[in-house]
RNA sequence: GCGGAUAUGGCGGAAUUGGUAGACGCGCUAGCUUCAGGUGCUAGUGUUCACAAGACGUGGGGGUUCGAGUCCCUCUAUCCGCACCA
């Protein structure tokens, strides 16, 4: 049969779906002991369509679970949608077509095209977070969550659009603006919900360590949660009340200046009250935009009638109000000690503040010993710290600050998980009853992209009972962050269809870990601290064990064309639909992994590749073509001529190479390019070899099931046409057979002072003397030898190099 | 500015523990087959001088070593992340 993916694939595509075969066990179906492996990629936004990022992802997932499933162990690999969003709503307002009816169509779409690829994902567990049975789950957990404390609510500002009545998230503000309707966006606070994740910001950072993760995903993530050890200090004022400071360098406290305090501080607010001038300065650093803040680090004070007074001199310091102090980080207030800080020192400088100096140190920004420092001078700066603690009482402590905030969850909108709280009159804010959900979106609201959020509109949502006092109340309107979502659903896979609980601990703890982890580096820091946050209050709820969900991370590089990112504004999208209506789902597969190192970005410049992939399938389907089938025993190894012992040693080393690749390297390229080495092996087995049809007939065999993985189609035709009976998908992975890793003979190379000068071929049992004796005697070598000392030789382990060092 | 990474032919890349640099593919060149080719096959393809042997060669410079793409120091360039974090 020749090479015709169009017509095969979807053939072999339904064997697959009617065996199943992708169907991942129940925990009580395995085995004691059994091997578990669990292929997760990261859950896919039902947009529309599959682009190429999606065809990396996804064959990268697959090749490593087909792979693992052939090597006998259990495989998870599960997909679902991750399908509440902004997207989904906006196209009801454009359209007026609910964002249900929209989302199904896109899955259903998006399914179709993952399915053309062959990737073996287990579809009866097919999950989707905008079903009520996947997001009352979230309420639940909300539930649970609000029980232990991790659920509090405060007031955080958000972008809101007067003419719209409505919050607007980041990324639809331009330049202040909607960038839908160019209505100017203001910021407003509003009381919200949050998560507590600082509570493990100590935990979060310190399992990173432990992590097989990528470099800079660990140190994205470190500075996202931004630990940093210092001291905090209560300074008074001097018409009473409290300023506290956090500070990294107590011992530099005789050398500050000035406090700045954020225009935002409390303190400053106040003074402002009765201080226009200060007033119009703090209006003034609010009026500059996020976007300029950012780019401009010019610094600005204003200083105020106020002033603290020093704790151990009792020296007056001048209070200003600066636009270089963050509200969000510390305290909001920071004691200015300009000769040992760079910024306090550029600040202390425009505003002509002394800058004494209390630390003697090699940089004037390092620890030393401390000088002009009243009792404390000459302490190193370490003890000086604890010495100042201590003097210090109850106004100082030593403590830790983090940059890592607590999640706002709440959004005013529509098409997202109602937050199950109910606003009570007499009661308050009262927790819905575990057993009145889900708390289902309501039918009864029109998308109309003006005014509040549809929910507020909803009379059949709003009414309620309060579940504490049984009096009508209003069920809360906001949704949550769609991050919630994104946060548990490796779970729910596990046991996607439970009614009582999430996910039944069995399931959980049979299969997690998950072993890879596969997605793209935009979710770096947010989705993928957040997962690990609820994996940490699901240990602790005792719903799931272990510390961390994602053993293994890979995040796959981006595909690129000409240089930049494939979209639809640059109408640069090479779709891969069209890719395999020409050249078949195989060809593309071979293509992403062999094109570049996963975590490299790969530039689809043409169809060049993808030509060479499918000129590879072609000529592996005719050699398989031409080979008679033959069922004659392989003969043992002193009966086969040189170049059939050749083929099989390079068959042999090849299974033991890709092996290693997939198994523990994780290195896929390699896989492809070891694939068509041995290909180019079995091209050069001569026409009359004497066991041809055994040789070959037990090399492709092996070959095919080799390339099941990555080529899993023109596998499943090749294993039928070698006579095998089954899928190929189900047969195991070859084991290398150690009597043909080893030629007979072996090369050996001759250096003469580091450089190659000659080669000697030696029987492989050559002895350490022996490998000596040939290096030293090869003619090549000679030439450098003659008339000089021979200093030393050097044989190093492996036998495969003889270096010979000479003098003179 | 701070932090992280990367640098190998015309291109994508390989070299797993310090041991033959350039596997494999793309592209290119020549020839054959077919000549309707966006087909198939064979050979060649780091640079340079070439009959050969050789010399040079992994961003630049230095070092360790019998031996360095790999380890150390230093400089340069590119990419990514963060952005006044007290």
């Amino acid at each position: 049969m020749p090479f015709q993916p169009l017509t095969q694939e979807p053939e072999i595509q339904r064997r697959w779906l009617e065996s199943g075969a992708f169907r991942a066990q129940r925990s009580g179906e395995l085995l004691p002991g059994a091997k578990t492996f669990y292929m997760l990629v990261m859950l896919p936004y039902p947009s529309g369509r599959i682009h190429m990022g999606h065809v990396r992802n996804y064959t990268l997932g697959d090749v490593t679970a087909r792979f693992r499933r052939m090597k006998g162990y259990a495989v998870m690999h599960p997909i679902g949608w991750d399908s509440f969003g902004l997207p989904a709503e906006n196209a009801a307002i454009k359209h007026g077509i609910h964002p249900a009816i929209w989302t199904r169509a896109n899955i259903e779409e998006m399914k179709g095209q993952i399915q053309k690829m062959g990737i073996s994902y287990d579809w009866d567990r097919e999950i989707a977070s905008f079903q009520d049975d996947y997001y009352r789950w979230n309420q639940w957990l909300f539930l649970k969550m609000w029980e232990r404390g991790d659920v509090f609510r405060a007031m955080r500002t958000v972008n809101w659009c007067e003419e719209l009545g409505t919050v607007l998230a980041n990324e639809q503000v331009v330049d202040g603006k909607d960038e839908r309707t160019g209505f100017p966006v203001t910021q407003k606070p509003l009381e919200q919900y949050f998560f507590k994740t600082t509570k493990y910001a100590d935990e979060l950072l310190d399992c990173l360590d432990g992590l097989d993760w990528p470099e800079n995903v660990k140190t994205m993530q470190r500075y996202w949660i931004g630990r940093s050890e210092g001291a905090r200090l209560a300074f008074d004022l001097e018409l009473g009340g409290q300023v506290e400071v956090f500070t990294t360098r107590l011992d530099t406290l005789f050398g500050v200046t000035f406090m700045a305090l954020s225009t935002e501080h409390p303190v400053i607010e106040k003074a402002a009250e009765t201080d226009s001038a200060l007033k119009a300065f703090c209006d003034q650093v609010a009026a500059v935009s996020r976007e300029e803040r950012l780019t401009s680090d010019i610094k600005l004070g204003h200083r105020t009638a106020l002033s603290v007074l020093h704790p151990f001199t009792g020296e007056k310091v001048p209070v200003f109000a600066a636009n270089y102090v963050l509200m969000d980080y510390g305290t909001g207030a920071v004691m200015g000690v300009p000769a040992h800080d760079e910024r306090d020192h550029e600040f202390a400088e425009k505003y002509g503040l002394p800058i004494p100096q209390v630390i003697d140190s090699a940089s004037e920004w390092d620890l030393g010993t401390l000088v002009n420092s009243g009792e404390f001078t000459g302490m190193k700066s370490e003890d000086a710290v604890t010495a100042m603690v201590a003097q210090l009482g109850e106004r100082a402590g030593k403590t830790t600050t983090y940059k890592l905030k607590d999640w706002g969850l709440s959004r005013q909108r529509y098409w997202g998980t109602p937050i199950p709280t109910v606003h009570c009159g007499s009661c308050g804010v009262v927790p819905e009853k575990a057993e009145n959900l889900p708390v289902r979106l309501p039918e009864d609201v029109a998308f109309t992209g003006v005014g509040p959020s549809p929910l507020k509109t909803s009379a059949s949502f709003l009414d309620t009972p309060c579940p504490s006092c049984g009096r009508p109340a209003r069920r809360e309107t906001d949704t949550m962050d769609t991050f919630v979502d994104s946060s548990w659903y490796w779970l729910r896979y596990l046991d996607p269809r439970n009614t009582e609980l999430p996910f039944a601990k069995a399931e959980s703890d049979a299969w997690m870990p998950v072993d890879l982890y596969v997605g793209g580096i935009e979710h770096a820091t947010m989705h993928l601290i957040y997962a690990r946050y609820f994996y940490k209050v699901l240990r602790d709820l005792g719903l799931a064990s272990g510390p961390e969900p994602f053993q293994k991370l890979i995040c796959q590089g981006m595909v690129l064309k000409d240089g930049s990112k494939m979209s639809k504004s640059k109408g640069n999208i090479v779709d891969p639909d069209e890719v395999i209506s020409r050249y078949g789902a195989d060809a593309l597969r071979l293509f992403m992994i062999f094109a570049a190192p996963i975590e490299k970005e790969i530039d689809w410049t043409g169809f060049e590749g993808i030509e060479g992939a499918s000129r590879f399938l072609k000529r592996l389907t005719r050699m398989v073509e031409d080979h008679a089938h033959s069922a004659a025993q392989l003969p043992s190894r002193d009966q086969l001529s040189t170049e059939e012992k050749t083929l099989l040693i390079k068959l042999n080393q090849t299974i033991a190479r890709l092996t290693d690749d997939l198994e523990r390297r994780y290195q896929f390229n390699t896989v492809v390019s070891g694939l068509m080495e041995l290909s180019n092996a079995l091209g050069d087995l001569p026409a009359d070899a004497p066991h041809r049809g055994a040789v070959l007939q037990y090399a492709l065999d092996a070959f095919v099931r080799m390339m099941s993985p990555v080529a899993p189609h023109l596998a499943e035709q090749l294993w039928s046409q070698l006579g095998q009976q089954g899928l190929c998908m189900q047969a195991t992975w070859p084991e290398a057979d150690p009597a043909f890793l080893e030629a007979d003979e072996v090369l050996v190379v001759v250096q003469v002072n580091g450089k190659v000068r000659g080669r000697v071929t030696v029987p492989a049992s050559a002895t350490e003397a022996q490998r000596r004796e040939a290096a030293l005697a090869c003619p090549e070598a000679q030439v450098h030898l003659t008339g000089k000392e021979i200093v030393k030789v050097v044989l190093p382990p492996g036998g495969k190099l003889v270096s010979i060092v000479v003098k003179g």
